[in-house]
DNA sequence: TGTGATGTTGAATG
DNA sequence: GCATTCAACATCAC
């Protein structure tokens, strides 16, 4: 999926598309798609209704509407929006779509289906529910080192987690451990606070950079991040090869030469 | 043809 | 409570 940096580059499209363009109708191809709502009242909800702003937080997308509602997009691991015109220009798995009043649409795609759209009326209620943790970009770096304290599970575990810090993906997580030479199974809490701080910058910065690129998670830059991020590459200063195994219930890659453990 | 994939959730287990 | 593992979700591409 997109992480991070993708759904802060689907936020940019959707405001482009959307803002301000009246609902003229919602077009639903697949009903599954709504988690607490219904097609019919998801549908009926946002009629005539007009897209205002919105709001990103991790890989949580909410748009807001004139009504004071809003309605979270989360785009699972395949999720895509398409703005078109011509119906033959409809992406191939939309699940939905906006038609808005200029006669321009809005199409929510997914081939997987793991994405998630909500209808919610409590905005802050709705992430405190979900325990959201704040998001990747926003979180000081006090904050950061606090969520470490005590914790023993795995840095690749807490990097991932939702709840300590939201927006942080597979690859990403990879990302900072390998340019921070930390070893993903390291134990959160065992790393030493020079380090930890060397993390949270990394993170920040490989953030920061991905957000600016404002990637298409289809179509990466040729010297995109992870690169290495393949079974055999020579780590570098030829420190070992890259290897892989399943970490916190992920694919993860890593360098073991190159990547010290704290245990 | 079997396998794994940028994610989340809930259940079961230690 | 904390952390981990697993299965489920559903489809496509290799």
């Amino acid at each position: 999926m997109p992480e991070l940096p993708e759904v802060n580059a689907f936020k940019n499209y959707f405001d482009e598309a959307a803002i301000g363009r009246t609902i003229r109708e919602v077009v639903v191809l697949d009903n599954k798609i709504f988690r607490n709502t219904t097609a019919e009242n998801f549908a009926m909800k946002l009629e005539n209704r007009q897209f205002v702003g919105s709001y990103r937080r991790g890989k949580y997308l909410f748009c807001a509407l004139d009504d004071g509602n809003h309605i979270l997009l989360h785009f699972g691991m395949t999720g895509d929006l398409k703005y078109y015109n011509d119906s033959l220009d409809a992406p191939k798995h939309e699940r939905f779509r906006f038609e808005f009043s200029d006669n321009m649409k809005l199409g929510f795609d997914c081939p997987r289906k793991f994405a998630r759209i909500d209808y919610i009326e409590d905005l802050e209620a709705y992430i405190a529910q979900k325990n959201l943790g704040p998001d990747a970009l926003e979180i000081s770096e006090h904050d950061f080192l606090a969520a470490m304290s005590g914790k023993s599970g795995t840095i690749k575990g807490f990097l991932l987690n939702q709840k300590v810090l939201s927006g942080m993906g597979n690859l990403y997580a990879d990302e900072v451990l390998y340019q921070t030479r930390v070893h993903p199974l390291s134990i959160t809490d065992r790393i030493s606070t020079k380090k930890k701080k060397e993390i949270y910058r990394k993170m920040i910065e490989v953030l920061t950079r991905a957000v600016e690129e404002n990637p298409d998670y289809k179509e990466y830059p040729e010297d995109w991040f992870w690169k290495w991020r393949v079974e055999g590459t020579v780590g570098p200063a030829g420190k070992g090869k890259v290897t892989f195994s399943t970490i916190a219930g992920r694919t993860t890659y890593y360098c073991n030469a190159w990547q010290r453990k704290y245990t």
